[in-house]
Parts: structure tokens; sequence; C-alpha cells
DNA sequence: GACAAAGTTGACCATTTGATCAAGATTAAA
DNA sequence: TTTAATCTTGATCAAATGGTCAACTTTGTC
């Protein structure tokens, strides 16, 4: 048979998909040893032989989900703009994570499982891709502190800093559940008040006097 | 038998703690259900047999070694003193758990795995004490601001900020020691940098102009 | 040194779980 | 409609794992 669509039949689509959608649901909450196959299989409404019939081995599942996360972890930060200036430059990146966070915490709870363990899978991306993409975008920051516009600061604890408030409020929510409340009008006014704070501590920090 | 110490026998006591010690170790690097009971009794050095005669399941012994760290988690929390002025009592409390995660890395992942999984078994922590001290704390901060002594900020989420940036340092270590390398030197002028990146952004952004 | 309590473990059990396989059902091109 | 490829699953397997038990050893008190 020719191979209609990206390689894949139609049925192969749908149900990639599916199992996909179900296994991100899994693994970001209960992690790769604490996810098992019928689980899955069960939430993505097909038997455990046929979900293994898309994907060999729960490793190949598992790494396709991860993959495709981490692309989405990369892209914003990418998108910083050493030609711009630096406050709107990092706001829309922090716009960006916490609207990543709001969307798709699951994603950002997946990768911080793999980080906590140690991240045998994203060695490579780690120290590949990832650290070229730090030390491009830090360079852009000390240009900027060189050139007045920013308080001298690392960058690259400007950079954690940055990732840890905002993929904090993914990684977190069940803590701030807990403390505020689950309904949607308080996650909703929760992500409000974090960009506004964020914006009033990093701004007036970074500015110089 | 009387109780010498504690309502424990030397044995028992060495015993305990050298089991807890082996379990913090593997449940803070693969989480509840990654980490076995074969592997915590051989850490310990003893048969999986003999773990059991001090902790009856899997279960009771998780639930010690978190309970423990949790005590840890609020103990600088609570310190943070609504009479003194925000840049020391700040400094203080970003200090205090900038030190935890350097020196007990382990305890911050623990609990951030814990938190990640739902925190089933955190649940009444959260909702009790954390959420009490919490209040009490804001209503510092608050008061601060009143006094014109801080620029407004939401005080949850400054407090979040500062969660979220400093266990940064325990919970993503592995990512940090990808991109500069994982030498103790490194990782020593790591937490002085992040030290300073912290007091510099958030005095700056939170000094009243 | 005797002896009861405490401590220790090899062997074993039941369940879970990732993976296989053969046989049957569905799909789609001719 | 025919037919070959694709899709689906019940039954099953081997390994891993939490937990039990009976038997043995060590410890501490008299």
């Amino acid at each position: 048979m020719a191979t209609p669509n990206g390689g894949r039949t139609r049925i192969q689509q749908e149900n990639r998909e599916r199992i996909l959608t179900a296994a991100l649901d899994m693994f970001s909450r209960s992690g790769y040893r604490g996810t098992t196959l019928d689980q899955i299989a069960a939430a993505a409404g097909m038997s455990k032989p046929n979900l293994l019939y898309y994907f060999r081995t729960k490793q190949e599942l598992y790494q396709t989900v991860l993959q495709e996360t981490l692309d989405d972890w990369l892209t914003p930060f990418a998108k910083l703009d050493p030609q711009g200036d630096p406050a709107s430059e990092l706001g829309a990146y922090i716009s960006a994570k916490l609207a990543h966070a709001r969307i798709n915490p699951k994603a950002s709870r997946l990768f911080a499982n793999e980080i906590l363990q140690g991240a045998p899978l994203l060695e490579d991306t780690l120290k590949g891709p990832l650290k070229d993409l730090v030390e491009t975008k830090s360079k852009a920051i000390r240009t900027w502190i060189a050139d007045g516009k920013m308080v001298p600061v690392d960058p690259l604890h400007l950079i954690y800093m940055i990732w840890a408030a905002t993929q904090h409020y993914a990684d977190f929510e069940t803590q701030m559940d807990a403390l505020e409340g689950t309904d949607s009008d308080t996650r909703a006014k929760r992500f409000e008040a974090a960009e506004r704070t964020l914006f009033t501590v990093l701004f007036n920090g970074l500015k110089p006097r």
C-alpha cells in the first residue's frame, strides 16, 4: 500500500494520536515507572496488544511523548530576539512560558519528572541544542547589560530564575490548588497575578537606576 | 525490656537511620513506584525481610521519609519575622532555602516528586499547617507594603517566586549540571551566583522607588 | 552461662506488568 | 466480490516485586 499521509494510514494517525494523548496524561501524572501500559491502553480505549502494535515498547512510547514536549519547550526560548530591548523581549518570553504552563501543564510536568529522575533520556538534548541556545541567549543578555539597558546580573541565573518561576505554575499546581482552591476562576486569576508579579519584580529589579 | 532511648533499642536506632537514609536516596531519585524494596535493602546493607521488620510496608517507609523532609521544609519559612524589615527577613529566608537546596537536594526532590504526582499523601499538610503559615506570612508582607517598605506585589506570588527560584537549584540540578558541568567547584560557584542574582533582582525589584 | 527477647534471612507466594502470538475482524484497492 | 494488507484482541508467558514465614543467630539481662 502507498503512503497516503506522512507514511501513515488514516487509522494509524488517529490511533497514534489517541495513544500519545493518553500516554502524556498518564506519564505526566505518574512518571515512567508509575504508569502501566494497561492504564494507557484503557485511557486510549483499546487493548494492550493493540497499543503495542503502534509502539513496540513502553520505552519507545515514552520517548516519543517526551520528544514532542521538548520541542514545545524550546520554541519560545529560541524566539528571544537580541535585537529587541530587554523589557519587551523578556516580557514576551515570560508571557509565553506562563501561557505554556497554563495551557499545557502536563508537558511541563513530564519534563520536570524526567529531569528529577536524572534525565537519562534528555542528556543529549540538554548538552547539545539546549546548551547552545543558552549560550547564545546569554550573550544577548550580556550585550544588553553592556549597553546599559539592564542592571548587571549573571545571564545564566536570570534564565534559571525565569524558568523556575514560570514552570512552577505547572509543576507545583497541586500545591497551589491546595493553598488557593481548584475552581477554574481561581486558576485563571492565579495566572493573571503571576504575570503581574513577575513583571513587577523582574522589570523593577532589572531596570538600571 | 525497658525503653532505653526514645522507645528504641540501639540496633533499632542504627538500622532505622540506615534505612531512612537509603530510602531517601532511592525515593528521591526514582520516586515511589520507581524504587524497589530490594534496592533500598541493598543500599542499607541488609536483607529485604529485615527491612520489613523495621517498616511493615513500603508505604509506611515512604511516609516516614516524606514526613521527615517536610519538617525541614517548613522550618525556615516559619522563622520569617514580621517585626524585621523586608530586605533582611526575605534575604535570610532566601539564603536558608538556597542552603537547603545545596545541602539536602534529595529532600527537595522527594518533595517535588510527591507534588508532581498530585501529593496524595501531603494534602492534609498542605491544606492545614502550610496554608496557615502562608496566610500568616502573607499578612506580614502586606503590612510591609502598607508601611511603604516594599513595592506592592501579591504576597502569595512573591512567596511562590522565592520557592520556585530556590528549589529549582535542587530539583533541576541535573539540567544545570548538563549545562555547566558537574565538578564540585562549578556547583559551589553556582550557589554563590544564585544568591547574588536572587538578591540583586529581588531587592532591586521590591525596593520602593 | 542460661534464656527470653530481639534481630536476621533464605525460600517461597501471589500479583502485577511488559511483551508475545496466533487467530480472527476490518479495511480498502482491484 | 475478492483478496491481501492492516488492524485487533484473548490467552499466555517470564520476570519483577511487595510481602510472609519458619528457622536460625545475636543480644542483653539475670
